[in-house]
This record gives C-alpha cells, sequence and structure tokens, in this order.
DNA sequence: TGGTTCACG
DNA sequence: ACGTACGTGAACCAG
C-alpha cells in the first residue's frame, strides 16, 4: 500500500519555535531566528525517515479570516498574534520546502487542517495509507482505518511522536473519532476559542456522547424529557442548544475543501540541492548538510602554501637560530603528547618544535627543543604562537624560563571579539586569513591511531601548518588591534597576564589532603543521618538527588503549596524550600542535605582526585573564557570555594600554606562600585568614597530619604541590594524579587536612587544609547563587548542588551584593575626574586603564600600594586589578612 | 545533552 | 501578555 503523509504547516512549525526556544535561541550572525525552522525540518526529516512516503503535502492557514470562524465573531479579536520571532521564520520554511520540491497547499478562506482533512479523505479514497502530521489534537475527528494522526511532543530538547489510530483513540476516549465532534460542542476549546456549553468540561462531555452518541440525539431526549439529567447540569446544557451546535460546527473540520489537486501533484520529488544546499548554508544548517552530504566540495586537496623540512644536520639548525636572532621574534608550535596520566591530572611533554623560516617559507621541525633553550629565555627575541601559557608550563618543566610571550594568536582573537568562543587555530585561520586547515592537513591522524603499537611519529602536518597560520596571523592580528584601538590593552593588559596566569597555574595551592578526606568523613556521615530522617518523614525512599522525584515526594504525596514552577515540573531550590520551612518539618533536612552533598561532592570528593603527589592543585586558569573580561577556574574550579556559611569556612581550613608558609589575602574592597562611581563621575558617590564612607549606609540614606545615623541594618541590607542591583544593570521584577517585595515597591526605591545619583542615571541611559548606535560596549581599558542582543526583535532579548550595556562596563574594568594589579605584583615578586608565590584570583581578591621573612614586603608590594595600579577619581581600596590556611587568611 | 541546582565574585 | 537582575563551572538526573 502507498503511503500518503500530510503535514500541518503553522501547527508543527509554532511546536518547533517552542520546543527549541529554551536556552538558547537558534539565530544566525544577522539576526535572523532559526530554531522554528530547524525544529520543523527536524520533525519532517525524521517522519520520512520513519514512513518512506511515496506522496507528501504541507498545508498553510492563510492570514485571512476563515469561513468556519467568521461564525463566531468574537473569534478574530481574541486571537494570539504570532511572535514576530516565529512569523519571520514562516517564510524561509516555505523557501526550503519549495526548493526540496514539497507540495505546499494553501487556500484563502480555508485552514491547515480543513485542507488537511479534505486531502487525507481523498488520500484514502486513492487506496492509500495517510499519515497526518500536526500538533493540534483537534484533528482526531479525522481519524479512521486509514488515516492514522501523528502528534509530535517535544520531551526533554527531543522530539517523540505518538500516533493516534482509530484503536488508539477508541482506547482512549471511549468513542469513534467522529464522535469527538460531539463532544468539542459541549465542552468547548479555549485555545480555539469555541465555547462549547458553560460549566461542561471534558468528562461530562464524553460521558453525554456516549450516552446519547450525538448533541442532537443529547437534545432530542431532552426535549422529550427522555433524558436522565439532572439539577444544573441539566439547566446549563438546554439553555445552552444554540451555543452546542454552533460550538459543533466550529470545531468541525472541513472535508470538502475545493482543492483541484491530483494525487500526482503530490508525489515526492528529487530535491533542488543546489537551491537547499545555499539556504542551509545561509542558515547555517551545519548537521543537515552533513547528513545530506550537501556541502560541495571545490577544493580536493589544496597545494600547501609553504615547505617543511625536518632539521638534520648542524648547518640547518644554525642557519634557522641565525635567522630568528636577526629577526627577533619566532613563530613556533610545539607538538606534545600525554606522558602520564593519573586520575584526573594529566602531564604532557614537548615532542617537537616546528618553527617558521621567515625569507624561506620553510618550517623546520626539530624534535631537539633543548637546542632552542637559549632563544626561549631570550628577552629580546619575541615569541609568537599559540596557547602560550601551556607553552610557558611545559618548557618550565624542563627547567626553561621562558621570556617574552608577547603574541598569542587565541588571545588576540579574543580581545577582537570576546563573545564568539571560536579562537581555536582553525576559526581564526578560517576567519582571518581565508585558509582552511582541514583542507591543508595530508594525513588524517584518526586512521592511523592504533595502527601499530607503537605510534613512533605521528604523521601529519598539522603542527607545521599551525606555524605557518601563526605567521600570517601575526601581522593581520596585530593591524586590527590597531584599528580597534586595542593593541595596547593586548600588550599591556593580556600578553605579560599570560606568564602570571601560567606561573600561577604552575605553582598550584597546597591542599592538606588527610584533613579533606576527614572532614568528607564527617560530612558522610551527616549525611547519612540526614538521608535517614529524610526517608522517614517522607514516609519513602527515593532519591533525594532528583529535583523529579522530590518534587512528587514534597507536591503530590505531601501535598505542599506549589510556589514555583520549572519547564519539566516543580522547582525545589533553596527559594521554594525556605518559603515551605514552616509547612512541614522535613524541609530543613533537605536543606542540610542539599548543603552537605554540594559540599561533599563538589568540593570534598570533586577536590580530592586533582591533588598532586606534592599535595597541590593546579587548576586551568582561562583568559578566554568570559564575556566581561574575567578570568575563569576549571578542572577543577577554585574560584567558586565555599566561604558564606560555616559549613564553607571549615572546609577552607583544609586549603593551607605549605609548611613553614603563610597565606596572605588581599581583597578589593567595593571595587565595582568604585569603578562605577568613576566612570560615571556621580558626584555623591564620588564624595561617599572620597571620605571612606559606608557606600550601602549612603545608599540607604539616599533611598529612604533618612539621616546615616538612623540608618538600620534591614534598611543598609536593603540599599545593598539595590547597589547590587545597579551594578547588574538594574530591572524592578529583578529588585522586587531579591528583597522579596512587591515590584511597585522596588521601582520606587531604583527611582530614588536614581534621583539621588544623577551621574548614575545618566551613564545608564547614555551607556545603553552608545551600545545600541555602535552595537558593543568597551572598558576603560578598551576591552569590547559587543551586544547582538540589542538588535533582537524580541523584547525580553533586548532588555538583557541593555543590561548587559550598563554591567558590562563596570564588571569588565574592574576585571582589567585586577588584572593590570596581577601584573605589577608578579613582576615585583620576580625582579626581587622573592619566594612568594602568587597561587590563585578570585576576581576581586588575590591569594599568595609566602613564608614569614617575606610576608611584609608582599603586604607592602599588595598594597602598593593593586591600590596604584591606576588612579581613579575614587582611591583603591584593599584589606589584606594572614593565616596558616584560607579560613583565617579571610 | 539539556535542565536544574548551587558554589563563588 | 509576556518573564527578567551580571559573570562563571560542576554535579547530578533523565532521556
Amino acid at each position: 500500500m502507498k503511503k500518503l503523509v500530510l503535514i500541518d504547516g503553522n501547527s508543527i512549525l509554532n511546536r518547533a519555535f517552542y520546543g527549541i526556544m529554551g536556552s538558547k535561541m537558534l539565530m544566525t550572525e544577522d539576526g535572523t531566528y532559526t530554531n522554528a525552522v530547524y525544529g520543523f525540518l527536524a520533525i519532517l526529516f525524521k517522519i520520512l525517515d520513519d514512513i518512506n512516503p511515496e506522496y507528501v503535502a504541507v498545508a498553510f492557514d492563510l492570514k485571512a479570516p476563515t469561513k468556519r470562524h467568521e461564525l463566531y465573531k468574537e473569534y478574530k479579536a481574541t486571537r494570539k498574534g504570532m511572535p514576530e520571532e516565529l512569523a519571520s521564520q514562516l517564510p524561509i520554511i516555505k523557501e526550503i520546502l519549495q526548493a526540496m520540491n514539497i507540495t505546499i497547499i494553501e487556500k484563502e478562506g480555508y485552514e491547515a487542517d480543513d485542507i488537511l482533512g479534505t486531502l487525507a479523505k481523498y488520500g484514502e479514497k486513492q487506496k492509500l495509507e495517510v499519515t497526518i502530521l500536526t500538533g493540534d489534537r483537534d484533528s482526531f475527528q479525522l481519524v479512521s482505518n486509514h488515516i492514522t494522526v501523528r502528534i509530535p511532543r517535544t520531551k526533554m530538547g527531543k522530539t517523540e511522536t505518538e500516533d493516534y489510530t482509530k484503536e488508539k483513540i477508541l482506547e482512549e476516549y471511549g468513542l469513534e473519532p467522529k464522535k469527538l465532534i460531539e463532544v468539542k460542542g459541549l465542552m468547548g476549546d479555549t485555545s480555539d476559542n469555541i465555547p462549547g456549553v458553560p460549566g461542561i468540561g471534558e468528562k461530562t462531555a464524553l460521558e453525554l456522547i456516549k450516552k446519547y452518541k450525538t448533541i442532537d440525539g443529547l437534545y432530542q431526549k431532552i426535549e422529550r424529557n427522555e433524558d436522565d439529567l439532572k439539577g444544573k447540569t441539566r439547566e446549563k446544557i438546554a439553555d445552552n442548544k444554540e451555543l452546542a451546535i454552533l460550538s459543533r460546527t466550529l470545531g468541525t473540520i472541513n472535508i470538502e475543501v475545493p482543492l483541484n489537486i491530483g494525487i500526482d501533484q503530490l508525489e515526492r520529488k528529487d530535491w533542488n540541492r543546489e537551491k537547499v544546499t545555499e539556504i542551509f548554508k545561509k542558515l547555517r544548517f551545519q548537521r543537515f548538510m552533513e547528513r545530506f552530504h550537501l556541502e560541495e566540495q571545490k577544493q580536493e586537496k589544496l597545494e600547501t602554501p609553504f615547505s617543511s623540512k625536518k632539521i638534520e644536520t648542524e648547518d640547518e639548525k644554525q642557519n634557522l637560530i641565525n635567522a630568528i636572532i636577526e629577526n627577533k621574534r619566532i613563530f613556533y608550535v610545539f607538538s606534545t603528547e600525554e606522558e602520564k596520566k593519573e586520575e584526573l591530572i594529566i602531564k604532557k611533554k614537548i615532542t617537537a618544535i616546528h618553527i617558521y623560516h621567515e625569507k624561506e617559507n620553510i618550517v623546520y621541525t626539530s624534535n631537539k627543543v633543548e637546542d632552542f633553550k637559549e632563544i626561549f629565555e631570550r628577552r629580546d627575541i619575541l615569541k609568537c604562537g599559540d596557547k602560550l601559557k601551556q607553552d610557558y608550563i611545559l618548557l618550565k618543566q624542563m627547567q626553561v624560563q621562558p621570556e617574552n610571550l608577547m603574541f598569542d594568536v587565541s588571545i588576540a582573537g579574543y580581545i577582537l571579539n570576546a563573545i564568539s568562543g571560536k579562537y581555536k587555530m582553525e576559526d581564526l585561520a578560517e576567519q582571518f586569513l581565508g585558509i582552511q586547515i582541514q583542507s591543508l592537513i595530508t594525513q588524517d591522524t584518526k586512521q592511523q591511531i592504533n595502527l601499530f603499537e607503537e605510534t613512533e611519529e605521528k604523521e601529519s602536518n598539522t603542527g607545521e601548518i599551525y606555524t605557518y597560520c601563526i605567521f600570517h596571523l601575526y601581522q593581520k592580528l596585530i593591524d586590527k588591534l590597531k584599528e580597534t584601538e586595542q593593541l595596547e590593552l593586548f600588550q599591556t593588559i593580556e600578553m605579560p597576564l599570560v606568564e602570571v596566569l601560567a606561573d600561577m597555574q604552575y605553582t598550584g595551592m597546597y591542599v592538606n589532603k588527610e584533613e579533606l578526606k576527614s572532614y568528607g568523613e564527617e560530612l558522610q556521615k551527616k549525611l547519612e543521618e540526614m538521608t535517614k530522617k529524610i526517608y522517614e518523614l517522607a514516609e519513602t525512599e527515593f532519591n533525594i538527588n532528583s529535583p523529579k522525584q522530590l518534587g512528587e515526594v514534597l507536591f503530590e504525596k505531601l501535598k505542599l503549596p506549589v510556589y514555583k514552577k520549572t519547564k519539566s515540573g516543580y522547582s525545589t531550590d533553596v527559594e521554594v524550600l525556605e518559603k515551605l520551612k514552616s509547612e512541614h518539618p522535613i524541609i530543613e533536612y533537605l536543606l542540610e542535605y542539599r548543603a552537605v552533598t554540594k559540599l561533599k561532592s563538589t568540593y570534598v570528593d570533586g577536590l580530592i582526585p586533582y591533588i598532586d603527589n606534592k599535595g597541590r592543585i593546579h587548576s586551568y586558569f582561562h583568559q578566554t573564557v568570559t564575556a566581561t573580561g574575567r578570568i575563569s577556574s576549571t578542572e577543577p574550579n577554585m574560584q567558586n570555594i565555599p566561604t558564606r556559611t560555616e559549613m564553607g569556612k571549615n572546609l577552607r581550613k583544609a586549603f593551607q600554606a605549605e609548611k613553614d608558609h603563610i597565606l596572605v589575602d588581599a581583597d578589593y574592597s567595593q571595587i565595582e562600585l568604585r569603578v562605577l562611581a568613576h566612570i560615571s563621575k556621580d558626584k555623591t558617590m564620588i564624595e561617599a568614597f572620597n571620605h571612606d564612607e559606608d557606600i550601602h549606609t549612603q545608599a540607604a540614606s539616599k533611598v529612604f530619604n533618612i539621616p546615616v545615623e538612623e540608618v538600620t541594618k534591614e534598611l543598609r541590607s536593603k540599599a545593598k541590594a539595590v547597589n547590587f542591583g545597579i551594578v547588574y544593570g538594574i530591572s524592578d521584577f529583578g529588585l522586587g524579587e531579591q528583597l522579596n517585595v512587591s515590584r511597585k515597591i522596588a521601582k520606587e526605591y531604583i527611582e530614588q536612587y536614581l534621583e539621588k545619583y544623577k551621574g548614575i542615571k545618566h551613564f545608564m541611559d547614555n551607556i545603553i544609547e552608545i551600545a545600541r548606535k555602535q552595537g558593543y560596549v568597551e572598558t576603560l581599558f578598551k576591552r569590547k563587548r559587543e551586544i547582538p542582543e540589542l538588535k533582537s526583535t524580541n523584547y525580553m532579548v533586548r532588555q538583557f542588551g541593555n543590561r548587559v550595556a550598563m554591567n558590562t562596563p563596570i564588571q569588565g574594568t574592574a576585571a582589567d584593575i585586577m588584572k593590570l594589579a596581577m601584573i605589577r605584583v608578579y613582576e615585583l615578586l620576580k625582579k626581587e626574586n622573592m619566594k612568594s608565590k602568587m597561587i590563585l584570583q578570585v576576581h576581586d581578591e588575590l591569594l599568595i603564600e609566602t613564608v614569614p621573612e617575606e610576608k611584609d614586603r608582599v603586604y607592602q608590594i599588595l598594597k602598593d600594586c593593586m591600590e596604584n595600579v591606576i588612579h581613579l577619581e575614587v582611591p583603591l581600596k584593599i584589606e589584606i589578612s594572614e593565616g596558616k590556611n584560607w579560613c583565617e587568611a579571610k
């Protein structure tokens, strides 16, 4: 039997739009939304795969009002408009369907489901097996022996489908599909603006139709008093006969639309591959292009634009070294291999070095890195490469102290665009040189892995190509940085910081493994107690870590009130639990359980495997990750070690100074607000900082219009939240949420605040205008962040863009200042040959491990460098403390 | 893999 | 009528 697939275009596009919204709004660089198109195609490809039909058609609604709905005049008025982000995708999907030679059917005056109904019945008569793909349960009335309705569901991001056959409908509703029209007439459908009989829901309607077969049958019996209905229900039904009949008409799918279409017009044909490729390329649908092999293979294998040579003779080596010294710079890349891997600690070593010879256009390769030790240690030779922090560490491990690491391609890429996230050599070579690295690689490394026991030499020219690219990217990126006026930022902050971070990462932080383990055991005991208590109180055993199961226990079994929901069910976060505290004794145990598991799994069990044989943890510090210019830390993240709670503080006792050493912790006080005072030039706030006043107390006095002396703890804390809000890019809703006050009150706070801090108001308005005009914002040191969100057609996204515009100059400038301070501190410690080591940065906090005899000097250096790294309109202030461990030093 | 939760600044 | 404070990373669950 041949098969026909009919698709409700609007319904599926709609599903796809809301299904793939979530976290990432798919969009191309120029702001075209593509999420619904993408989802539509995913669903389409799936059904074509599953069913492999001989015939296909897609139906769309046309905007004109339909006959059916004209009957109900309010219909149009209450009809929800499509959001612009969705509407803009409609013509795109039509264009694609056309390119795929899939028939599109639209008819003025008819809805998609009318067209589908007509075609389905027609198909059935032609002896076809018909499947209707739609998100609309209305179409169940069309189901018959040879017509099935398939409904897609987005479940956890994935699209599943469910088929409604005649049997399934009989089973689920106890009625023939056709009878569902009668049911709808009684119950109505709010989403479709079909009124139905007031007070009659699905249950009653189903029962009535089961009993009386049709609406007409029902009213016949009522009119003859042969029914057995009682009271209110009978009255309502009797009173609303007209409405019921109207509703049935509204709910009936028209299966007699005059279409003049023959079956041969629905036949599946080959795609116009060229056209489809062009559109997919524009929309960046890489996945689909790969799946259908659409990428045009224009370049076979490009001729390599340079030569490669292994260094074999002494002469060759000397010739290269001479060239490097003469040019005062080296373009190079290391090849590395994993030396050993214990738990999560990976140790790498250099296996070869590739160096570009500028005059000869040859990339030389040597596996004797020691030959170039001197070159790396020379300060007068500029090192140009990629991921130089890693190189620094690798060299350091072979007793080489590299100097003048001043050009790193990925960092240059990051400075030029902090939000692209594409800083791999492949990305940068493509973007700035138009070189397709993949097409230049001669041997596929993947193919030869494990072909031999001993992988002697991986015969890949990747390292050589990278080296060649570095040379060409150098001039290109330097020019770009000049163009954007960011060369100074790059050369005086970002590049000098590479060595600082490398050294910090190389040094690592001492963590007392034994103490950490025993603390873990303590937590384990607590955890077992909590678990027992929770099971008792819940009268059931379940996985407390599963928000889903916990939600079921709290809100279904224990019937606690639901304050908040998430996409997938009940929310069970701290905020919700705090509100439920008085409702049930189980809550306090849950809160405690959550706190303890977090500590144990993330910070005890999670950290132990990172401790090396010297007791130190070497977190990776990333310089090309954040949108604002901050540093980030991973494997493990050392920037979010607990500190706020008592338990957190106890944990910090395991983070220590080495034997006979001391930790010194320096903390910028209010750096973000000070930066804000400076860039907004707000008189009031500047004055507060210049007189060393408590900034939150001052804010309280301004917001609540009372003298400073009368500011209570509560008011100060509220004003503190307002200050935070200002830094984050204020919104009344957000502040209200934070303070647990109405958004009206929150709005008053903000208005008061901005009334008193006029300069800040001016800054906020101004920065948004600038951001809109130029498409980006920048920090005091010219770090830039593009804000494409401001161009969005979606209000929410634009609002987010506004907040980002306000926050980024503040957070980013503070990050710049800290980076510069770190460089100053590092330079002094190095110059004075001190044993003291910088071991950690936590955004506004710097941690140094020192020895008693250097302690005073470290204090001096920290204070000098951090407070005087730049002179703003307000002073920068730090607080320093010390201790044997990180808890004491805070 | 995405969603939820939670640790830090 | 909507659905929001800024910047991160990791563990865990469910599909």
